[in-house]
DNA sequence: CGACTTTGACCGGCGC
DNA sequence: GCGCCGGTCAAAGTCG
């Protein structure tokens, strides 16, 4: 299962938003219940999906196999509802897709509405290990790039830290690091990724400094800038992916 | 030639 | 039922 985000990083409570596609598929999206999952809704939403996606499948199977592709597609996807957790970050860079440690496959990408950045898609070219990302731009500030992880990595990272995420958090003024692999275990990373690496959590926000290391050596330093977990459900409004993690006013600036 | 990106098409969910 | 939208697929193209 995910690892336990909040002993990884102890100084925020809720260190990034975990998202279940159940607010997508089975409540209605209404601003409050898109709130902050907790670790423990993990179980509930893939019970939940597990027993939806049984029954539809087992209506189906019953019947017929599936002949043509397209009846294998869709009884793929059927299958495939069920999702992970989804943790966003939001990184000030000006590339979209940032050096995290792992390989990444784009498989694609669509126009956001309401946004004139597109959202790109992206699948861990690790074979066994179907973690996604999708990467986008925030609207209202368009050098934050907006990176949600969907998954948990079966694998350690392919890829030693490089100099290039060094050279971009350094080398680049318009990089801060604040982007994480949430979905990996931090024993798993490197020092130099404790260091550089900050997650986004819907409640904070990096401000666009240079990363810097805090007191207790966690390498985890950001303003407390939009609200606190307990308020910050209710200031979401609908904007699609970013509306997990992306506070109102930054999506919606009037 | 393999790995990766691009891009149009397709599909399912959801709101009206 | 219909249309919109997000997410995915897969063929074609590109790159090293």
């Amino acid at each position: 299962m995910l690892p336990s985000l909040a002993p990884n990083f102890p100084n925020t409570s809720i260190m990034a938003k975990e998202c279940s596609d159940n607010s997508l598929n089975q409540q209605p999206a209404t601003p409050n219940s898109s709130s902050i999952s907790s670790a423990s809704s993990e179980a509930l939403n893939e019970e939940q999906t597990d027993n939806k996606g049984a029954a539809d499948q087992d209506e189906e199977e019953e019947h017929d196999q599936p002949k043509t592709k397209k009846e294998l597609k869709a009884k793929k996807a059927s299958q495939k509802r069920q999702r992970e957790p989804r943790f966003a970050f939001m990184t000030k860079s000006e590339v979209d897709h940032l050096e995290d440690g792992y390989r990444w496959r784009k498989y694609g990408q669509k126009a956001v509405k309401n946004s004139p950045f597109p959202r790109s898609y992206y699948r861990c070219t690790s074979t066994a290990c179907n973690v996604k990302k999708r990467v986008e731009r925030s609207f209202n500030d368009p050098s934050i790039v907006v990176t949600t992880y969907e998954g948990q990595h079966t694998h350690p990272s392919p890829l030693i830290p490089r100099p290039t995420l060094t050279a971009s958090a350094s080398a680049q003024p318009n990089i801060s690091t604040t982007f994480a692999m949430p979905s990996m275990p931090r024993t798993l990373l490197s020092h130099h990724y404790q260091q550089q690496l900050q997650p986004f959590n819907f409640c904070n926000y990096v401000n666009g400094g240079s990363p810097t290391a805090n007191a207790s050596g966690t390498g985890f330093h950001h303003e407390r800038r939009f609200c606190t977990p307990a308020t910050g459900s209710a200031m979401l409004t609908d904007h699609g992916l970013l509306q997990d993690i992306v506070p109102s006013h930054m999506l919606k600036q009037e």
